[in-house]
DNA sequence: GTTCTGACA
DNA sequence: TGTCAGGA
């Protein structure tokens, strides 16, 4: 299928799907006239894609550990593929790290704010 | 009308 | 990521 049919299908715009391209995540084949021709399998491929991303990972990581997630659109599941749990374990540790970082700034600032000479 | 590449906000 | 240009 060509791009715009694959936007459609995924809900995802013909210039991320370029972009995707770009950084390895998608491989279309070329026709004659230089359109892009997409496998069906790539719709799932691109919610895979998405679901990568909304979990945080780079780009770059999710090229190296894409074909490791299977499943349909609505349910990936991780292949136990060394790489992927390991990937999205650190993510998680770097987020739950962000979260003590933001909360140690947050109790700072109320420290701040308690103390903040008050209009009359 | 749809898609392509490259570039800019 | 969106959008515009200039082509095919």
């Amino acid at each position: 299928m060509r791009i715009g049919e694959l936007a459609r299908a995924t809900g995802v715009s013909g210039r991320l799907l370029r972009y995707y391209e770009e950084q390895g995540l998608l491989r279309p084949v070329r026709r004659g006239n230089g359109y892009r021709d997409y496998a069906p399998s790539d719709v799932t491929t691109v919610f895979h894609i998405r679901a990568l991303l909304a979990a945080g990972l780079p780009t770059t990581v999710i090229a190296q550990v894409l074909h490791c997630v299977h499943g349909d659109a609505a349910r990936p599941v991780p292949s136990p593929c060394p790489g992927l749990v390991g990937h999205l374990t650190r993510e998680r540790a770097r987020i739950t790290a962000a979260m003590s970082r933001l909360a140690a700034e947050r109790d700072a600032l109320d420290g701040l704010l308690s103390a903040a000479d008050r209009p009359a």
